[in-house]
DNA sequence: AGACTGATTGTTACC
DNA sequence: GGTAACAATCAGTCT
């Protein structure tokens, strides 16, 4: 059930060519939100920043994400050619 | 065919 | 260098 239970930092990679994935709708949105929501918040630690950016990330509507999830679609198209090579050097 | 899981992605800030 | 909340992802894997 619990899609994501335990999220151990640093994970390892199980994948001998480790094609990664593609980036989040969060973290095209945070590179332009870290900046923005920081010069709201100067000085603010990372436990505030890092919450506010959470929140504020849903406060936008799938409108808003719209920006972030192009971006997001793009990154998926970047993975797909890493993973296409990945099968490749898999195969080969 | 459908369901699941795990691994990954990037930010900030501090030691 | 590594960790921790915050969120999305979603592709590959398995029966």
């Amino acid at each position: 059930m619990a899609p994501s239970e335990k999220r151990k930092t640093t994970r390892k990679k199980k994948d001998p060519a480790a094609p990664k994935r593609s980036l989040s709708a969060y973290m095209f949105f945070a590179n332009e939100n870290r900046d923005i929501v920081r010069a709201e918040n100067p000085g603010i630690s990372f436990g505030q920043v890092g919450k506010l950016l959470g929140e504020r990330w849903k406060a936008l509507t799938g409108d808003d994400k719209v920006p972030y999830e192009n971006k997001a679609d793009q990154d998926k198209k970047r993975y797909e050619k890493e993973k296409a090579e990945y099968a490749k050097r898999n195969g080969n």
